[in-house]
Formats: structure tokens, C-alpha cells, sequence
DNA sequence: TTGAAAGCGTTACCAG
DNA sequence: CTGGTAACGCTTTCAA
């Protein structure tokens, strides 16, 4: 070999080419199917040839082409992931659980990120291009793009989206079940009047927890109720906080934001810019549980979603899915963890 | 076709098999080649034909399979993404961006995540199997790993990572330059004894940090130094300043974190734990610029890391040496913005 | 402009 | 257990 070192450079040039299971076989001096076969889960191949090929194939740097086995096997061991907005602070933890757990199953993931929720037909027209074997998304679907996918085969997994007419498989945070407890929490404890922070309006999570804590106000007969909307940034929450003492002529007893990071800065802007004290003059609450939510500056009075355990359902829900395309849709609703924080004036303990 | 209807399902249960532009083209009475061209760039192809075409895959809901495009074309349109620790709040924002300027460009990215870095050779054999366009990657590669990618032809562009030995391509901040500035600044307003919370083991880019600031302040004849380290959490922040108070007696003049979330703990562990006015008593620096720093209560004095212009230099790096992968390596490094919040007692403004 | 045919690198089936 | 051969769905010459 180390006579061929000359050439050697020759062949690295022309040859910028892949080692193929042929190169690996014709070294090996065996078939090719063999080399398949070696490179196999239920291989059948003699100890002899299986070591023959191993070592040709270190050889030559082989590598099974997982395009051209997608190909045939039609199945791309990929699923798209589609996110919309993960600047929140929020997904990140998410990712990183979705690409590893995924990875345990050798299933690798394609990733996708939309501005706003609407960009996703283009999106979804490149997964379906690429033959992922399903499709994990935290972006809504229209009806009849709900039926494309459908109709090709490709099982979906919604993440904190769900739809009530539609028959789809989905994982979420209760969102109104939280809204609802913190209403009622801060009810009980005396507030009478409210503001209420909204989020993007094109977030349909916000628009559910806002949705769910109108209700319950209602239900409790509390009408007064201020509403701005930002778009769950702390700049956007400082802002809303402004607005809402701005339109309602003073600040409400009690602020309902629909993030923690707005919730965040409601807080500072009424420390700072109102020399108000949370929570001896106002409660504030958020929603997500989110890092910075439990900071001692802040600790939030919030919702924490529980999301390792939502992860962990929505990949399972997906690969179940992939394995059996027949299996009936699912939807699973997980209570969100209350977080008696600091930042709320709440009666004691329990309910 | 209406007649069909009672076919239709069984159709649709034997061929739940996705059409082909073979299926297109029986339907559109043309040839497959012909299908294939209409759905490219560079087609040659009638008005007529490409409007007969084009009905007919609409009808059939025609999609070319991109796996088998990438299969002849050897080009897979897909580039790995590794990311080591985006639990951090950093990383998120670039992903995002990434994958949409990614987009812009046609390609798609194949998201790995690891949990050490020390993981990456399993990832690294994942994404050759794909066949992926070019590499960027969070997390560093052995010299070996590196010769075998080089070898393949694969283009590689490191994140915040770099070699003094190797040939690679890498963006990256200048820690050492941003922790110099901060060490200079401190030791400028009278600082004299230093507290260092260095990041987890493995991280690089804390090493990098720490070093940085280690060399200035020798430079400055600092020798009042203690150190600890925790694993670039919040409370593992608050845990490490307590343990420099510990380990020296009292708190030092200065403390300096090796990211904004532990200097954040920092902070909040200054001031519930042990009393301290921050700034007033002591300073506390961090480094990121991520979002929780300048939130009111903290307002960390940091260096900003140019994300943004970060990401974009990434991707046109990779971009451009997929395109032409003889382009020779390049390094930019970027320095960081330099932010005197209100954690720190510095002198009044300039240098 | 169009069609026929030859791959791309695998796996799957079927004899031996 | 092994090797030959036919797909998989596409792009790409090369003639017509």
C-alpha cells in the first residue's frame, strides 16, 4: 500500500467520491448484497465474511448511504419538527429533549422555524418533499392542509395546538385549566379589578389563556377588566404595563400576563417606573414556568407547563404513530404545575 | 371520474404508495423525463406540456421526492446543525435564525443536539450517513474526526469554536478580548479582589472566558483571585457565590461570572443571601447579552455577543464552501458589544 | 422540445 | 449463508 502513496493523492482527487458497498465488496472479495447484509440489523453473514467486510469497509472510510436506504425502504428515519417561535426562551429545553430522544429511537430530526404561523404551507411542502415519516408541530394546519397530509399517510403530532372539530393527535398544556386557577386564586384573595396582558395575535396559546381567564372572571362577576395586547417580549410587557394604568386611569389590582417574560416586565415597569410594590400594591401573574420566572427579583406567581413530560408524550405519540399508521388519534391535556410565587398576594395555602 | 367513487377507497388502501412523476406523466400522456423537467429550474419545456403536467400532479398531489433527487444529484440539500448545550437561553434566537436564512437558501437543516461535547463522534457518523451538504457545528472535533470530514469533502464551520492547529472555518466571539475589556474596566474603578465562576467542565467557550480574564488580570498584577465553577445555571450562580464568600472569607470587590445567567444567581445571592448592594458594595460582570440581563433588576455590565451578525457569517461561510469547497479556511472572529450596565461600579464613560 | 435509457447506492427477493 | 437481480424515484445524457 505505502508503495501507492504517490497515486494515492491521484485517486483522492478523481476519486472525491464516496466509498460505495460495492468499493467495500469488490476489496472484500464478497458480494454486495453482503455488504448490506453486514451493515444490518437482522444480518445473516457468517463471522468470516462479516469481519472480511468490516475491515474493508474501515478501509475505504464506509459509510451505508441513508438517502439511497430511505429510498428503497421508504422510510427516511426523519421527522420534521416545526416551531414557531422559540426566541420565547421557552422551546429551547424542548429542542433539545425533542433531537436527543429522537435520536435514541435513530429517528433524526428536521428542523423548521416559521415567523408567523402562517408561513407554514410552504413549510409543510418541503416535509412532505423530503419524505419525513412524520411531522411534530407547534403551528396550526388548515382544514385542508390537515387533509393533505392525511390523505398521503403521514402521522402529525400537534404540540400545544389542538382543534375541537378535527380528529388529530395532540399533546398541550392545559392553558384555561392554569387561567383559571390563577383567577381564581387571586379572586379569593381580594382583587377586584384586572388587567389583562395579551400576547401576539397570532399566538393561539395566548389567545386560549386569555380566553380562559376572561372566563373565569366572568363566572366570578368581575367586570373590571382592562386588555392590551403585546407580543411576549419584556420591552412589549413593560409597555402593556404602562397602557393598561394609561387607559384605566390606575393600576388594576391584579395583572394577568399571558407569558412570564411579559409578566417580567409589568413587574419592573411597576417597580420602576410606577414605584409600586409587587405584591403588597399589585399581584402579577404569568405563565410558563420558565427560567427566569422563578429569578429571586421576580418569582413569578404562574403556571409551570410541565414540559418534559409533554416532550416525552409527543414522541412517543409520534413514534406509535410511525410504527402503526391505523392507530385511533389521541389528544393528551397536561395540568400545568401552580406556582404560588411571589409576585401575587394569594390566601395562604390550598384552595 | 364520480363513476370511480367506489374504487376510490380501495385505490387509496392498495396505493397508499405517494405518486410518482411516473404516475404523472401516464396521466398528463407524456414521458416521465418530461414530468421531471417541468418541476426544474432549468426546464425546456412547452407551455402546453407544462400546463398538462402540472394539472395532472395537481390532481394526483405530486410531490418530487427529494430524497431521490438527492440520491442522483448527490446533493442532499441538507446541512447538520450539532448544538451542545442550548438549554443556555443563547442559543435558541441563532437556531431560529438559522434555519430560516438556511430556508431562504434552499437548504434544510438536520438538527443533532449532545449532551457533552465529548459525544459528537456518534453524531458525526449520523450526519456523514445523510449525506449533508456541509456541517456547522457547536461543539469541537478531534483532529481525527476533523481529517476524516476533510477527507469526505464535507465543509465543516465551527461556532464559537476554534483550533490554533487545524485548518478550519469558524465564527466565533472574542471572549478573550470581551473579558479583558470587563477585567480592565473593573480594575480601572479601583477593583481590587477577584471572584471567578468559571462555566461546566467541558465548556469551551468558558474556558476561553476564564483564561481571558485570568491573563489580564495578571497582567495587572491581580493576585487576590478565587475561583469556583458551576454549569452556566442560575442556581448553580447563587450556590458558587456563596461558596466564594466561603472560600475567602468575604465577598471579593468584583465577581465575575462566566455567563449572564450564573452572574445573574450572582447577583440575587449578593443581595438576598449576604446583604450586599450591588453595585454599591460589589460588582458583578457576566458575559452574553442574552435577554434576562438587561431586565431591570439586574441589568448585568456584559459583553454582547453580535448573534445576529454571527449566524449570518456562519451561513454564508457554509454556503460558500458548498458551493465551492476549495475555497481555503477561513476564521472571523467578532468582538462583542460592550455593555456598563448597572451591576458593575465602573468609571464614569470611555476607556 | 421531447422521449428512451442509464444510472445514483441501497434493500429485498430468490435461487443456489 | 451467499450472490445475482430487480426495484426505489429521480436527474441526466443522447438521439430524434
Amino acid at each position: 500500500m505505502s508503495k501507492l502513496v504517490g497515486i494515492d493523492k491521484n485517486i483522492d482527487k478523481l476519486d472525491r467520491r464516496r466509498a460505495t458497498s460495492y468499493d467495500v465488496a469488490k476489496l472484500a472479495g464478497v458480494s454486495q448484497s453482503a455488504v448490506s447484509r453486514v451493515f444490518q440489523q437482522g444480518a445473516s453473514a457468517s463471522k468470516a465474511m462479516r469481519d472480511r467486510v468490516l475491515h474493508a469497509a474501515d478501509e475505504l472510510g464506509y459509510r451505508p448511504n441513508a438517502i439511497a436506504r430511505g429510498l428503497i425502504t421508504q422510510r427516511s428515519n426523519m421527522v420534521a419538527v416545526i416551531i414557531s417561535k422559540l426566541t420565547n426562551l421557552y422551546y429551547p429545553e424542548v429542542l433539545v429533549q425533542l433531537t436527543q430522544r429522537f435520536s435514541e429511537h435513530g429517528v433524526r430530526v428536521l428542523l423548521f422555524a416559521l415567523e408567523h404561523e402562517g408561513d407554514i404551507e410552504s413549510i409543510l411542502e418541503q416535509t412532505l418533499q423530503y419524505q419525513v415519516d412524520g411531522i411534530l408541530t407547534a403551528a396550526m394546519m388548515t382544514p385542508a392542509q390537515l387533509r393533505t397530509v392525511d390523505r398521503i399517510g403521514i402521522p402529525v403530532v400537534f404540540y400545544n395546538r389542538s382543534y375541537n372539530d378535527e380528529l388529530v393527535n395532540s399533546v398541550r398544556c392545559d392553558q384555561e385549566e392554569g387561567e383559571r386557577w390563577l383567577v381564581g386564586e387571586l379572586v379569593k384573595a381580594g382583587h377586584k379589578s384586572f388587567g389583562i396582558v395579551e400576547g401576539p395575535e397570532d399566538s393561539v396559546v395566548s389567545a386560549e389563556r386569555t380566553a380562559g381567564a376572561r372566563r373565569k372572571l366572568r363566572e366570578m362577576n368581575i367586570t373590571d377588566i382592562t386588555s392590551v395586547s403585546g407580543d411576549y417580549g419584556y420591552d412589549t410587557g413593560r409597555r402593556c404595563f404602562a397602557k393598561l394604568v394609561a387607559q384605566r386611569g390606575s393600576a388594576p389590582d391584579a395583572t394577568i400576563a399571558a407569558n412570564d417574560v411579559m409578566a417580567i416586565g409589568c413587574i419592573d415597569e411597576a417597580r420602576e417606573g410606577f414605584g409600586l410594590d409587587v405584591p403588597g400594591d399589585i399581584s402579577i401573574v404569568g405563565f410558563d414556568g420558565v427560567g427566569p420566572a422563578s429569578y429571586a427579583a421576580y418569582d413569578v406567581t404562574t403556571v409551570r407547563q410541565p414540559v418534559g413530560r409533554m416532550t416525552e408524550a409527543a414522541i412517543s405519540m409520534l413514534l406509535e404513530r410511525i410504527e402503526n399508521p391505523d392507530l385511533s388519534p389521541e389528544k393528551r391535556a397536561f395540568s400545568g404545575l401552580r406556582v404560588r410565587g411571589g409576585s401575587a398576594r394569594l390566601l395562604s395555602d390550598e384552595t
